[in-house]
Order: structure tokens, then C-alpha cells, then sequence
DNA sequence: ATAGATTAGTTTCAGATGTAACTATTATAG
DNA sequence: CTATAATAGTTACATCTGAAACTAATCTAT
């Protein structure tokens, strides 16, 4: 495999490499991450990552709406629709209408899913704390609140049209 | 909208907050950002992101071949193949078959690609400056470091059966 | 030389996802 | 009250995406 002769340029575009961008190293760490998790979630439970979210934000806050879950996880609510019917199917959670607002639906864990909650929690930290073993306790501190100050600024200059 | 009661849960799932879930808050940040930037390349130029990688990577590294786009890029090579032939449909790049392997091709951007180049370079850099405004050069430099070490790990961890 | 294995790239199919349209219910303005 | 607007959630459609099968070319071992 030769290595490619790297353009000479100079001039506007000379500062960008991708590997260094810093919108490219996210998603790429981020997709890294995502699927294994998803494998594993994938291969033990049968679950996909929507799936996931909305089980683990319904262990936290029982009862609460699809509208809520979607609050919690940044999904729209057509994926928290889908997947709300997914886990139906599969008897993981239960639904009954609001009787305070018809439209409304409360969510809660079955049995089954509480197992499953129980069972794959501890999993999840598990790998992030894997994950971030390789950084001092300051260092992942330090991580939290630049990624919080980040998605803060990445919302701002988002929301402007 | 009631504040939902937060599950009095205790045991192996109580320290499971979605929000402070690190893979989870990279997959905010990173799709916040993806996004926002994803509406601009297509809003300014029609370019998805996928063929926007491709551009960036034969900017620098002009006559690579699909593969060697793939390998820069963290596509895998039917991304790749699509974006190519997209980009190929609208004369933004050019493809010869190379003549030492003749499977393999040789991908350029044409003219029209050089200056979709030029001009979304900066537009980029000028994003990711306005993102990075929110810390100071110490936090900036600290960041590339944390990311750069957590994807060396996640990589670790994800390539192990 | 040639059969089998590898590699580059494309195509196909099936499932995932986002946007917009739709239904049912509740809220609000007059 | 009633008409209109707004909200919760679902459905439909069109696009995207990934995995696997496929084609064509090259490599390797005999």
C-alpha cells in the first residue's frame, strides 16, 4: 500500500484534516461506542439502542408519558412511538390510558422488563467505567464538563437560524 | 407538566442516569453538532455528509483510491462506493482505473469539487472555532488529548471477541 | 499454467429512520 | 357553548444504511 503523496496546498483549506476535526473525532467515538454497546445489547437481550433508552429512562421515572421519554432520552417521538410498541410486543412494559388526559399514556416496566433493567444496568456502567478507567479521576471530571459545556454551545449555535 | 417521581430504586441500577451516561452524552453532542452541520453542507452545496468526507479526504490526499477513502474516512466501502458514485454524477470528482491494479481506482475532484472544497473548508474550520470559543486553549488542547485517549480505548475494548 | 483464495468495488435486499400527514383528545378564544 | 387551535401519539412514505451476495481482477501455491 503506498503511501499517497500528500497535497502541497496551501491557501483557505489548508488547516483541515479530518482526523484532527473535531466534529469528525466525535462521531467517530461516539459511533465506536454506540455499537459495541449495541451489540451487546443487541446480543444479550434482543434489544436495539431505543429500545434500551426507553427502558432505562422508565426504571428511573415509572409512569411517565411517551412525550416525557422523549424529553429524557432526545428522541423524537415517532422513535419513542416504535420503540414503546417494540417493547409492548415483547411484554416489557405496560401501558394504560391517562384518565387525567386520554391522550396521554403512562408507561411503566412489566416484570419483565424490570429484570431486564436490573440485569443490564449494571453492564452498562460497567463499560463506561471501562471506558473511563484509562483517565485519572481529574481527567474525567475535567471530560464531564467539557462535553456539558460543548452540547450547551452546539445547542446554541444550532438553534439560530 | 408534573415533575414525574423519581423511583425510590436502590440496589445495582441506582446510579444509572441516562444524562450522565458518557456514551450517551457523546451521542447528544456528536448528533447536535453532525446535524447542524449536515443542514449547512446540504442547505449550501446538496452535499450529505458522507460525500462531504469524501471531498475533504481527496482534498488533502489527492488519487487515492475508494479503499484508502474508506480507510481515512472510518466509511466502510459501500458509504464510500455511493458517496463516489454520487459525486461522480454531479462532476465533482473524477475516476481512473489504475493501471499497476486494474480493480482498483483512482479518485480525484475536479474542478468543480476543488472549489466545494475551497469554499466549505473554511466554513467548517469556522464552525468548529465556534464551538471551541466556549473553552479556553488550555481546555481545548485538554479536550483533544481526552478524545484522542478514549478512542484508542473504546477501540481497545470494542476489538476484543 | 491453473485452481483456489483475496481484494476492490458494486448491487441487492431488508430493516432503520426522519418528515409529514393523520387521528383522537383536550384546551382556548369568542 | 362552539369553532379553532394545540397536543399526544400513530401511520405512511420516502430515503438511508448495513450486511451479505455478487462481479471482476489479482495473487498464491502447486
Amino acid at each position: 500500500m503506498a503511501k499517497p503523496t500528500e497535497s502541497h496546498e496551501s491557501g483557505p483549506a489548508a488547516g483541515l484534516r479530518l482526523e484532527r476535526f473535531l466534529p469528525y473525532q466525535l462521531s467517530i467515538l461516539s459511533n465506536t461506542i454506540s455499537s459495541s454497546i449495541a451489540d451487546t445489547y443487541e446480543e444479550k437481550f434482543g434489544l436495539g439502542i431505543p429500545e434500551w433508552r426507553v427502558i432505562a429512562v422508565l426504571g428511573r421515572y415509572p409512569g411517565i408519558s411517551a412525550r416525557e421519554v422523549a424529553a429524557r432520552t432526545a428522541m423524537d417521538k415517532v422513535a419513542v412511538s416504535r420503540a414503546v410498541s417494540r417493547l409492548l410486543d415483547a411484554d416489557r412494559i405496560t401501558r394504560q390510558v391517562a384518565d387525567t388526559d386520554r391522550r396521554r399514556s403512562i408507561l411503566n416496566l412489566s416484570e419483565n422488563g424490570r429484570t431486564i433493567y436490573r440485569e443490564i444496568s449494571p453492564l452498562a456502567l460497567n463499560y463506561e467505567r471501562q471506558l473511563l478507567q484509562t483517565l485519572s479521576r481529574e481527567d474525567q471530571r475535567a471530560l464531564g464538563k467539557l462535553l456539558d459545556r460543548l452540547t450547551e454551545r452546539a445547542t446554541q449555535l444550532f438553534n439560530r437560524t
